[in-house]
DNA sequence: ACCTGAACACCGTTCAAGT
DNA sequence: ACCTGAACACCGTTCAAGT
């Protein structure tokens, strides 16, 4: 499994703190008290540093984020034993896993979209979903295709709930959307207005793998016969 | 339209800088110099005021944010004349029409997970799904959830591409995500390692309209007949 | 090669005071 | 009611120097 390059300990001083202990540290600090309070100053203190011994074994500030989401997915995603037989099946099962993982730390969504792949564990759950979107009849291309597409739901699932998930937790004060449906036009509006007294429970509930399931079978629609 | 609502001005000293100018000397260092470039200080210098007037006009930075998107979206977003009348051509236009929108402003990735919905005047178009899936045959709950999948995906596919846009843009040197696929073991992962030089000109082009699609073939198979 | 101290160039926001 | 000055409590990162 290819890991980003460490930097090389070939001679001169050893050192006092190695990149594990730094991601370690880091993780513990996030899980803890969020990322926001993850700072390179406090992150150096606690592993009884100075900010500047950080950079010499991380780039910045951006690649210790990657290499905690990496570390975290590494030590979270299992594979599924044994992975099912029914190709539609092996798709639902490695989205979902990947879901779940990443939908438990809320923490990652400053991390999310910066690429469009995880750690190197991950590559196998893409493969899964290529491969069984390849065995139910696609192309080679239209199953990369599909599998973006599967990303792109999954991504925007995480990210939208994440985010009002936490200003749920951090704001009592009626969100924005709150007072726009308390407001709505039933003339113009009809439908919004109807619903606009379940919206809330409507789209709190968990919808996730119903909605996976819709956007597969489009996907498999696309396979000739 | 039910805007937020602004400080109320009855008697006292004469406001001396407005909310809307405010937002439009906002919008323009964003559109200008991107979001990162949007600090309270050099938005009050620029007004000719102080960082502390602003917060008379505006609570915090992230309803600065907030306020700056509806208000592109107010002014960004056009309805089709007239609709389409096939329901499902209809649910297609809005949804593509918000996707354009919000796809040509980059910087909105900070604001986007924020609420899952955007101005006043990005209701109609939601109003036009929930409407057209409805017409479809499903009931109104699933319309919701159906909505909510489109949105999902929507933004997923805003967030991703927006960001490995911005990489792509800032950043010589080859992504993780390039390091990792030189790397790949055939034998583990076969088809990834066969797309793998395909990977990067495949997920560059623009899929959203055919993920869309997929996506709301499957949720219309939700109806009954 | 690895680490340190001090500094640079910033942030968003609070507070107390002014008019 | 609206605005200001000064300060608080921070950031990530660079630079030059130490061992």
């Amino acid at each position: 499994m290819p890991q980003p390059p460490a930097p090389r300990r070939t001679a001169g001083r050893p050192a006092r703190i190695s990149r594990e202990e730094i991601i370690r540290t880091a993780s513990r600090i996030v899980s803890e008290d969020g990322v926001d309070r993850l700072t390179m100053r406090r992150l150096a203190t606690e592993v009884g540093s100075t900010p500047m011994a950080l950079y010499h074994h991380v780039r910045d500030k951006e690649e210790l984020l990657v290499l905690l989401l990496d570390d975290y997915a590494d030590r979270s995603l299992h594979r599924p034993e044994p992975p099912p037989a029914d190709p539609r099946e092996r798709i639902l099962t490695a989205a979902v896993a990947i879901h779940d993982v990443l939908a438990a730390c809320p923490w990652i969504v400053e991390v999310l979209t910066a690429d469009d792949l995880l750690s190197a564990s991950a590559l196998w759950f893409v493969e899964q979903i290529v491969a069984g979107l390849a065995d139910c009849g696609l192309t080679l291309e239209q199953a990369v295709h599909g599998y973006r597409a599967i990303w792109y739901f999954t991504a925007g699932e995480i990210l939208v709930r994440a985010t009002s998930a936490r200003r749920r937790a951090t704001d009592d004060r009626p969100t924005y959307r709150d007072r726009v449906f308390a407001g709505l036009d039933p003339a113009e509006l009809p439908h919004l207005s109807r619903i606009a007294p379940r919206w809330a429970p409507l789209t709190a509930q968990d919808t996730y793998e119903q909605g996976l399931r819709a956007l597969l079978d489009g996907l498999l629609d696309q396979a000739p016969g």
